[in-house]
DNA sequence: TCTGGGGTCCTAGGACCC
DNA sequence: TCTGGGGTCCTAGGACCC
């Protein structure tokens, strides 16, 4: 029998805030931007949330709903600060520890009672020395398997401890809407109402076969979830058990919409360097690539093309967009968004192409080193996407800021 | 309501191969 | 000639999560 914790920070956003400025302190609080911008809303304080104000919810919308709302940017190096701070108090309880997102985590706690007690002492130790340590408070589900732990947590809202003795997981989801099982969303809740299922224990009145005939591999694991087992896919694994990145990706959204090719294309230069960047530092070579398109009428396409060999090198993601993008583009129409997307990894070097290989080397040793003085100067401080106006190919092609490369042995 | 950005997982069809 | 069946890879889209 396990012991699982899911720890739950409160409100992350809005209180990371509120330390950097007291002042927000009891008031009204909307993380995401300004109200008159483009967007949602990442987080809102619990004030706010009285006026109906949620997350993902379009800031116009939040605005609406409570004017006298304070909107501020959100900071996701603080956050990441935040997020760091809280995970080495985790690491006090116990080694198995997954973060699974910025604001909460799994922790499991079985065979640690010598060490902390029973589940609620232990919680409340790890409540306290949490509120101590980053000045923030959690919420913290305890139970015997992941999903209960979750959903407990989330009872549990704000600031409280919650433990789902074993073998009353049944009686503690049953009354609860079905919309509070991790993976029932919007549209999944509409066809289980079809149904006649509003609460989780409803579900439990339907067998495991009649669920997988109407949803499939997900009924299966519904029907198991609503018993409170950890069923299917990813909750079925170890806390704590890594898992590698399958995907890598960056879009953006204009403050308004452009048909402009000239700035389209220079934004898919700067998404590529930022993938391309981001599969370096972990290592990560993609074979295939996406570009994603979104029209002023919301009507969103993705375009994806595999490569013969995995690459790192930011201008070769580029080619591959953009060549995506001019097959695909209805050209002058007004674009939206933009995205470049990465999967398909592969950890090792790419087979060396015989003939590309010192070039490939050079490449790489350029970027290494633009990687380098962005850390150190910015993020600004070196791009293709700068040098996109006039010019771009000659510069990239024939002049890489290259330091010799090593010669890879040939293959036999 | 006028809809971000970063992810995961699943489905389904077509190509291709044996 | 009027048509199998399974496996894998690729692509596109969608639900969902924070």
């Amino acid at each position: 029998m396990k012991t699982i914790f899911h720890v739950d920070m409160d409100a992350f956003f809005v209180s990371v805030e509120e330390l950097f400025d007291p002042s927000l302190k009891g008031k009204a609080v909307v993380v995401g931007g300004r109200p008159d911008e483009r967007g949602v809303v990442s987080a809102a304080s619990y004030e706010a949330r009285k006026f109906g104000v949620h997350s993902a919810m379009p800031l116009r919308t939040a605005y609406k709903h409570c004017p006298h709302a304070i909107f501020v940017d959100g900071h996701p190096e603080r956050y990441r600060e935040y997020s760091g701070r809280a995970f080495q108090v985790l690491l006090r309880f116990s080694p198995q520890i997954e973060m699974a997102s910025i604001d909460e985590a799994y922790i499991d706690m079985s065979g640690t009672e010598r060490l902390h007690g029973p589940p609620l002492r232990a919680a409340h130790a790890l409540h306290e020395t949490m509120r101590a340590e980053t000045s923030l408070n959690c919420s913290i589900g305890i139970a015997a398997s992941r999903l209960v732990a979750k959903v407990s947590s989330d009872q549990a809202k704000p600031n409280g401890v919650l433990w789902v003795i074993p073998g009353q997981e049944v009686n503690f989801l049953a009354p609860l809407d079905v919309r509070k099982i991790p993976g029932v969303g919007k549209v999944t809740e509409k066809s289980l109402h079809a149904l006649g299922i509003r609460k989780v224990g409803d579900l439990t009145q339907f067998d495991e076969s009649f669920l997988e005939s109407r949803f499939g591999k997900w009924g299966l694991a519904l029907a198991g979830k609503a018993r409170g087992l950890d069923a299917g896919g990813w909750f079925d694994s170890d806390v704590g058990a890594d898992s590698d990145p399958k995907s890598i990706s960056h879009e953006h959204t204009y403050g308004e919409d452009t048909g402009d090719s000239e700035v389209l294309e220079a934004t898919l230069a700067r998404l590529s360097e930022m993938v391309g960047r981001r599969l370096r530092e972990n290592h990560l070579y993609a074979r295939t690539l996406q570009l994603k398109l979104r029209y002023s009428d919301f009507s969103t396409f993705t375009r994806a093309h595999t490569l013969e060999r995995a690459t790192q090198v930011d201008t070769e993601i580029f080619d591959e967009v953009r060549s995506l993008f001019r097959q695909n583009w209805k050209r002058g129409s007004r674009i939206r968004l933009l995205g470049v997307h990465a999967s398909s990894f592969e950890a090792a070097e790419p087979q060396p192409d015989l003939i590309g290989e010192d070039k490939h080397e050079r490449w790489k040793n350029a970027l290494e080193a633009a990687d380098r003085l962005r850390d150190k100067y910015g993020e600004s401080a070196v791009s293709l996407a700068s040098g996109m106006k006039g010019g771009f190919r000659e510069r990239v092609h024939e002049n890489p800021v290259g330091l010799r490369g090593k010669q890879k042995p040939a293959e036999p």
